[in-house]
DNA sequence: CTCATTTCAGTGTTACTGACATAC
DNA sequence: CGTATGTCAGTATCACTGAAATGA
């Protein structure tokens, strides 16, 4: 036992922003990490997975462009992906630096998997609001990402 | 370079609740670490001067449990804010297993130091939304932890 | 004997950095 | 030449675990 039991939290951190973000983070994490595991998944895989879907074969270097992981990550869960029949390398014959990856069968099916789980956990951590709120919370999140060109 | 600099990102994940907490939660994790490393501070010492702010004198345990942190770090935490003059260590002379934990005249004046800083990340993190909105976000965010006994 | 408190050593994960070989 | 790509090895950070020592 490490994260002891809860309690009322000082008001200060309550008013936190980072804090209250932070808190939240960690639920999701633990909750998604814990439903992405049983399908052998990481949160990471469905964004590359959806990456190809949504936009076609990339390179890699326009892979974690688009899922926002970084050059070396992306790498190691390609070549997860690969193993495992759900994406394929092959490679690109107008540039020989890079690796097209292309979506299989087999990952597009896997991808839809996820998109299920993916749906169920979003219920989960906003099972606290009724609908309505929901959809004003997600927009808020959406607009403090985008409004934000870094 | 590593995060390579941000894209379109899919759909599907502008629609995951997961997804959105965690890039958020990696923004404000960026923010506030670097603001607070000015002050030679972290986010959790923030945590722990203001639970003995509203609470008062506390045990390392009832410290803990309020700041949402575990036993192990809070030890280390503590020996640091010590080290600093921050807090004082104090042996509980009703049960001597425990450690009461006192903030000093330092200690608070340093906490108010971190107020400024807090409050000034929260406006950053923020920046994007109308006063309005920021107080929605807020609260919503409130209503998801606190609706949330585990 | 069971449970709580404090401490420390160790694990697993995640994000990131630096460097390298290759090729544009 | 400078820049981009894919790869790997290493670092820092963090949350957590397990066990030990002390004492209620």
């Amino acid at each position: 036992m490490a994260p002891t039991s809860p309690d009322a939290a000082p008001a200060r951190l309550r008013h936190a922003t980072h804090w209250l973000i932070a808190q939240l983070a960690k639920h999701a994490q633990r909750r998604s990490s814990h439903v992405f595991t049983a399908l052998h998944s990481h949160p990471a895989h469905y964004a590359l997975l959806a990456a190809l879907d949504e936009h076609g074969p990339a390179s890699q270097a326009t892979l974690d462009r688009r899922a926002t992981l970084d050059r070396a990550g992306t790498t190691a869960l390609l070549t997860d992906l690969r193993a495992r029949g759900l994406v394929e390398r092959t490679p690109d014959p107008t540039d020989r630096r890079r690796t097209v990856i292309t979506l299989t069968d087999e990952g597009t099916t896997h991808l839809h998997h996820l998109d299920t789980l993916t749906a169920a956990i979003s219920d989960d951590l906003l099972a606290a609001l009724p609908p309505a709120d929901r959809h004003q919370f997600t927009a808020l999140l959406t607009r403090l990402l985008t409004d934000r060109p870094r």
